[in-house]
DNA sequence: CTGTTAGCGCCTTCAC
DNA sequence: GTGAAGGCGCTAACAG
């Protein structure tokens, strides 16, 4: 293992005194301000690289009320919305620039709590809250000292600024693509009634059935987000509506199901029925056979966004308030649309 | 968005003139020092409640050297392996008390260098690095001056601390599960030959295979870690082995699409033909038919003891040199066992 | 018991 | 150009 007494980290004292001058002079020269001789500069970036000095971020934070620090504090346990949304943060403020504390609550408000107050501790200059449903969640309250945007769950009050994937429209997104590739008996199985992700979707595919001058087959069926739903449910609809020539699946896990239904009924995707699902979870959606047509939440692009808004009120610009709703975008696989 | 520009956070010396008390006697109070006067404290606890006080970790971790901070440094996109890992660490450490820089460095070693100063910039006192294979990775180096932790990925270098996960004795534990169950003639397909996991894991399952008196059905079967050379596989294998009573898989993505030839070419799971995986990937083995037996890596577990052992380099304490295995765990489902 | 003093490492004035 | 001094928020050591 790595030396673990360091002695004593190398300090800007250290580095001046190998280089011959004061710490002001130092810390000029390291940071680039103009009031110092060139070989002076010189002699001291040595000196600093000869120490690999790196300047203690904790002292200059505390002086300058930054800290180049933002919380990520999270309830999705299986980091499935949660990394995306880190990647997409990490490329907005620039590797290295920024770092982030992620924080998992687990879903207990406790935790969350504890969360909180360590993250406040440690002069985090923001906040992001990762939810993991699209339902509006609890805000964190008016009083928190830095700015604060919600991440794919909203918040519940009107003046806190969240960002969320567009589900309806996402919903109208995909009845449009199953519309434009000639389906017109369209089914729609999605999971629990509970989550407004299964609700917003179903309501963006009744809207764009409507607009297309078509009925959804049969009702829509809300019930759990796992394959074995989609087996079952798709079994229950060809057997009812032997007519379908569409399984819009409200997330990848039930397409995957219905696909191995349709398959086991003997019918061909898509040749006789197309499958598609939500989210693009590309190890679900690439490996099937065919490949899974999906509507990607593009959270890598959520993340990215609330990190800028972050930054932006960090910078003491207005960022607004309430909801904005991300675009999906519509990812075509083999499921949808045969190979020529 | 919460308040934007907060003015000035609280201070101690806030909570001190409110309370009436020197910032020292404040201190005192608040930090359950014993020679302070019932009264006073009290007084200085609600002063600080009132202006819901949350003392600088920054000028704190200045002082004392240490910040209560770790660095997780991984290049593991999808956050698959990290994610348990992450929560492992968290548990060790207890929420709130330690807070974890996470920073995906996405395999660029130079993006793992800027992130690498970064966190040794802001003080971290220790770091776990997170690989995305089981092959060993290049060494940070030895003059990183906070203890260092490898996960998952060991280091190349016999000083480091690694933890890695135990494939050759899962691969032992699958076979003898597969035993157990009365399978004799057991094939073995798997990922990329390039992978250390695929070979050790086969390495074990020889061993073991040897130990109960019997052989490998066929070659091991190197390709690619996907549900479709895993269907592939298994219809060249039960083509040329039709006597084939069990496939063990190299991962559950190939486990699926072994289920799915089984069933495919008639025969059911796991009566004619056991199927098992690892990683036990909970999205891919809970929602097969049947549900599909797994070893599990205990990767939470490992980031547990990894953070203990950050922990207890902090402490000075000797974690050792070299590599530790950690073991797997068999997590029987339906598909090697049937359901009676 | 409480207050004063000093200093953690750094940066920013302000003299020289 | 360079150095000395002050202070960010906090705690430990020492006075009172």
């Amino acid at each position: 293992m790595a030396r673990t007494d360091p002695a004593r980290a190398v300090t800007l004292t250290d580095v001046a005194r190998l280089a011959g001058v004061s710490v002001a002079t130092a810390s000029k020269a390291l940071n680039g301000r103009d009031q110092v001789k060139d070989t002076t500069r010189q002699r001291v970036v040595e000196a600093a690289e000869r120490l690999s000095f790196s300047p203690n971020a904790l002292a200059r934070g505390l002086l300058a009320g930054r800290t180049g620090t933002v919380g990520l504090l999270t309830s999705d346990l299986e980091g499935r919305f949660v990394i995306p949304i880190l990647m997409g943060a990490e490329d907005a403020f620039g590797a290295g620039q920024v770092s982030v504390f992620l924080c998992d609550a687990r879903g207990d408000a406790i935790r969350e709590q504890y969360h909180l107050r360590a993250l406040l501790g440690r002069r985090v200059d923001g906040l992001i809250i990762v939810g993991r449903q699209t339902d509006p969640r609890a805000s964190l309250g008016q009083d928190i000292p830095v700015p604060v945007v919600y991440a794919y769950a909203p918040s519940d009050h009107p003046d806190d600024r969240s960002l969320t994937p567009d589900n309806v429209g996402a919903g109208r997104m995909a009845v449009e693509h199953l519309v434009a590739t000639g389906r017109t008996r369209i089914a729609h199985v999605t999971g629990e009634h509970a989550y407004a992700a299964a609700r917003d979707r179903a309501a963006g595919v009744r809207a764009a059935l409507a607009a297309a001058g078509l009925e959804l087959v049969g009702d829509v069926m809300y019930s759990e987000w796992s394959e074995r739903w989609g087996r079952d449910a798709t079994a229950m609809l060809l057997e009812q509506h032997p007519e379908i020539d569409a399984v819009l699946c409200g997330s990848d896990q039930i397409a995957r199901g219905a696909l191995d239904m349709v398959h086991g009924l003997g019918r061909t995707v898509p040749d006789d029925v197309a499958v598609m699902g939500f989210d693009n979870w590309e190890v679900l959606t690439t490996n099937s056979r065919p490949e899974l047509t999906s509507i990607d939440a593009n959270l890598q692009q959520l993340g990215r966004t609330a990190a800028q808004w972050v930054f932006a009120a960090l910078e003491g610009k207005d960022v607004g308030t309430g909801t904005e709703f991300v675009d999906g975008r519509l990812v075509i696989r083999g499921s949808t649309v045969p190979r020529r």
